[in-house]
DNA sequence: GCCAACGTTGGC
DNA sequence: GCCAACGTTGGC
């Protein structure tokens, strides 16, 4: 059981689209991004924990906690024509992207980013380092749980 | 809107 | 395989 934060501009798909998806989750679709698809595709399980994260928004920062609820399988809008996820490389037989599901877990108070810039323990999350834009990164356990008592208003 | 940082592409 | 040019991300 690992633990991840994913990132998702609001404008597309914020925590309030997650919290009106279907029980058993939302296709993370739309990653094009290598190491992104590789954490999705080769060690992403259903149960892991994932921080919900806003970002290229007004106040980025954690939204929510959600879980993965589906292992990895080719993202459908690569070979959608209409999408502007579609890739003309990837073909069926050869798809060249993936997507788990993700289900909420609950919504919490926003967590800014700024806010978490501020605590020396979470000082070496990779959201947190220089030049960081990948919008899947793992998230240490001690990390994890750190935020969890944040959130939960026990620091 | 700016711009730093990083990823991708393609000519050679 | 190098690397310049270009594209994207995302905070500010």
């Amino acid at each position: 059981m690992l633990y991840w934060l994913m990132k998702s501009e609001p404008d597309e798909f914020s925590i309030d689209d997650l919290a009106r998806a279907p029980k058993k989750g939302a296709p993370w679709f739309g990653v094009r991004n290598y190491q992104a698809r590789n954490f999705m595709r080769d060690s992403m399980q259903p149960g892991d924990g994932v921080l919900f994260y806003h970002s290229s928004c007004e106040v980025p920062g954690i939204a929510g906690i959600a879980e993965v609820s589906k292992p990895a399988y080719p993202d459908a809008t690569q070979f959608d024509r209409k999408s502007k996820y579609f890739d003309p490389k990837a073909s069926r037989d050869k798809p060249r992207w993936f997507n788990v599901d993700v289900r909420l877990v609950k919504k919490t108070r926003l967590l800014p980013l700024s806010e978490m810039r501020g605590y020396p323990r979470l000082a070496k999350m990779q959201l947190l380092q220089r030049g960081n834009r990948l919008s899947i990164t793992p998230v240490d356990p001690a990390e994890w749980e750190f935020i969890m008592d944040i959130l939960q208003g026990r620091m």
